[in-house]
Formats: C-alpha cells, structure tokens, sequence
DNA sequence: CCGACCAAGATTGTCGACACTTTTTAGTTT
DNA sequence: AAACTAAAAAGTGTCGACAATCTTGGTCGG
C-alpha cells in the first residue's frame, strides 16, 4: 500500500545479477544496502526470471541450487520466495518445496474477470477523483501512442507496453491505494508472466487505440458511469479476443 | 489458490497458543507437525490476535519479544510476520520493524470500494456457474438466517457473522479461484479487523436480510446482471451507512 | 534553553549448522 | 522380471550466533 507512486516498467534499479555492486566474497553478514535488504534484491531478480520466463513455468525450484547460484544464504533466499508466493507466482508445500505456477487457460481466464471487475471500479473512481496532474499525464501518453501507432502502422502495433502504461496510468488515477496495491503491485506481475510466455502481442491494434481514448474522454469528463462501462468492455473484448485464439489452437 | 472450500469462522485447528501440544523445551528442531509447519501455526495465531485486537493497531511488534513468547526462533516468527505482511495486516519497513496497520476511515472506504467491484463480479458469476450444491447451500442458509431474524427480532440482530456466511457462500459459488483466494484468504481478514475494533453491528436489521434473500433470487434464476447489480447496491448501501456513522461521530 | 553531536543499547538482517521429511536408489524376495 | 523393503541421499524446517543498522539518552556548544 506504500509505494503507491511507481513506473511501469519495473522501477527496481537492478540488472540481471540481484548482487549489485562486488559480486562475490561476502565474509559472513553484509545486509542492507541504499535501504534495500539483500532479500529485497533476490526477490526482485527472481521475479523477473519468473516473469520473463527464465525460470521455466511449472519448474521445481532448489533451495540450495538458487542460493549457491545467488551466492546468498538460504534464509534470505527463503525470504525472497515466500514473497513470490504472495504473489502468486510460485507455489510452496510444506516440506516439499515450491514451484513456479503453471500457466493455464483457466487461471488466464480468470485473471480477466477480476481484472473486469477492479478495472472497472478503478476507471469509475478516476473520473471521480483524479487530479489535474492526472488529466495531463493521461493525454500525455495518449499522444504518445498516438504517434507510435502512426510509425508502425500495421505492424504489431502497441506493443503490450504500450496497453500496460494505460492500464497502469488509470488505476494510479483513481486514489484508492488498496486498488493501486492490488492490481499493480500484484496481479499486473501474473498478468505479465502470460503476455511473455503465451506471447499474446494483441491483433487487435488501433481498435484498442480507439477504445483507450475514448475511456480517457469520460474520465476527463467526470463521467464515472460511462468510464466504468467502457472500461469493462474493453477488457471484455479482449477476453473474447484470447478465447478465440486459444480454442483454435486446440 | 489452493484452498479453495474453506469455512467461514476459521478452519484452522488451532486454539490459543500456537504451539499445540506439549509446548516447552524444544531442543533444536523439532519441525513439522500434522503438515503444518511452526511457522504457520505463528502466522495462524498472530493472524487471529490482530484481527480481534488482542494486539493493537498500530502498535509496535517486537521479534525478540514475540519468538520468547511462543518459544520459537525468531527465525520462525520471521516467516510469519511476512505472511501478516501479505495480508497487509501488519507493515515492515527495512531495518527498522514491524507495525500492525492502523484502523482508518480512509482504509476502510477504500476496501468497500474494491469489495463492490469483486464482489459484484462474484455474484455475477456465481448466478452463471453455480452448481446444484451451491443452490442448496445457499437456500439453506438463508433459511437458518430467516430463523435466527425471527428469533432475536429487534436486538441487534444477525450478528455480523450472519452476514460474512453470506457473503463467503456467494464467493465460494463463484467457482473463480482467484476470486476466491482474493476476498476469502486475504481481503476479508482486513475487513474481520474493521468489524471487531470499530464494533460495526450493522443496524440494517432485516433490511439487510431482504436484501440477501433478492440477491439469491437473482442467482437462482441464473440472472448474471441482475445478481451483480443487486449485490453491488447492497454492499454500497453498507458503505453509506458507515459513512454516515462516522461522520457523526466526528 | 534549544539544537546538534555522540556513545550505548536494542533491534533487524544474514549466515551456517542441525533435525526431521521426502524422495531416490539399491537390494532382496516372490 | 516386477514389486516390496530398506538404506542413503537430497531437501526443507528450525535454531542460535554474529554483523550492520536504527534508536535512545546524555552531553556539549551556541
């Protein structure tokens, strides 16, 4: 419920090694460093691998592997994948171990419905209560994408960045921080784990660019009701859109 | 995501003291015990003494001074905080502690605003997938709701747990298991928090009920719309009359 | 008298070692 | 050869100790 100012694409300071700084030779305690526990690091540099899929989904995960690998104790090692499992993104047994989730049709599905639903009440509450910064930052990245839509006409279009940043930008507008927590510190993660692993690059190009604006549009307006609705469908249509695909498929 | 059946008023097996059991002289390992390990036996107990304010909101939390009191290593404890802090019932910032999270009146309109959202999307689609079973369940516990009303008619009615049945029942029909987890295994707890310390009994009386009783129609008949509507006002109509509450006490 | 600096105490983060469980492997029996 | 049993290997849960950090109380200077 903290950090409720926070960038899209991944704010944590770190590159591939959670090590910052002299990798190796840690005698024995060197905690926390620039406000940040070593736990902190592991967590993060895992959540990316798991995420971006380096960390293969459904794959059992060794204690004593990742900590040797890590150069790090077991115990904050531990403490980095209990936080993934808060997250969803891994699966703990007691005395078993833990495991990366599976990604399934079914978990992606449902994923869709609660995102229907906070969405929804998010972009509701954006046209209630944003601000005026908000307004600007909004028409701001609309433009944004506006051009980008113009360079790569008929290309992929938007990359799902591009859909991120929105989704984000109107969650962050609606002031509610238990809404804020949710979505983007914990779902959006699971939600990306499935656009880089099902590598889901939306086909549906400017009709989303349509639809982005004209959800912008009732917030401006103060029309909570409408944004709400429109909000709802889009993410309605893009349910439909990864259904499709997938029923094809098998 | 797993526990997905799971009764109202906390399955969980154990009582007072956490550690079951003989409870002293613990050498140096004595782990698991009924697949259920220390650690979770903490987090279960220190779960149920924040929730019912047996340890205050906002109020320090100690690491030394909790392991001495349950007999374990702060090691253990450590797990459980982390836990907590996954619920968001407590806060943890780095080298400096663990707070349990203070009661306010932000907070707690912020949490009606997101069960509205979920809550109405649970209740839509529980009226689309609900099972035999769950009908059944549903209309048994309305009638033992409607005997309770007859029973203790005036006083203060359906004590809140009446109406955590209910609001369990219809997520459980869902058949969402995000869903599920979301409310069941983690935001309801926040909300048990509200209710113990601010003593919210509701005095919407058989209003209430009425209202239960309409939104179980609507998934009987299979109304997906109807059913969200419904239980959406119904949860508003909650929020407005805590809002009221507390702006006369102020 | 107030504010800044400093030292002692307490608290958190991290680590390596040990106990118990689960899984794997080797051996024996039917 | 397949299956059951038993031992060993690997892995997880728990603990106590140590190092770095934060906090508290006191002291000094303005």
């Amino acid at each position: 419920m903290e950090s409720a100012k926070h960038q899209p694409s991944d704010t944590s300071g770190l590159a591939a090694s959670a090590r910052q700084g002299e990798a190796s030779n840690a005698p024995a305690g060197k905690p926390a460093r620039g406000t940040q526990s070593l736990a902190d690091r592991l967590f993060l540099s895992l959540r990316k691998d798991i995420v971006e899929g380096r960390i293969a989904a459904g794959s059992k995960i060794s204690e004593p592997e990742l900590a040797r690998r890590f150069d790090a104790s077991r115990g904050s090692l531990r403490e980095a994948l209990m936080r993934l499992e808060s997250l969803s993104l891994i699966e703990r047994k007691v005395n078993v171990g833990a495991r990366v989730v599976e990604l399934t049709e079914r978990g992606l599905l449902e994923i869709y419905d609660v995102r229907e639903a906070l969405e929804g009440m998010a972009c509701r509450l954006a046209a209630e209560n944003r601000s005026e910064e908000d307004l600007v930052e909004l028409r701001q990245m609309l433009n944004r994408h506006e051009q980008q839509e113009e360079l790569k006409k008929g290309t992929a279009y938007y990359q799902p960045e591009g859909d991120f940043d929105f989704h984000f930008r109107i969650v962050q507008a609606s002031h509610n921080d238990l809404l804020i927590d949710t979505l983007c510190n914990k779902l959006y993660y699971r939600v990306r784990m499935y656009r880089y692993q099902l590598g889901m690059a939306s086909p549906r190009a400017h009709r989303a660019f349509r639809e982005h604006s004209h959800i912008i549009e009732a917030i401006e307006a103060g029309d909570g009701e409408l944004a709400e609705i429109l909000m709802r469908r889009h993410i309605r249509a893009s349910r439909s859109n990864i259904e499709n695909k997938l029923s094809q498929q098998n």
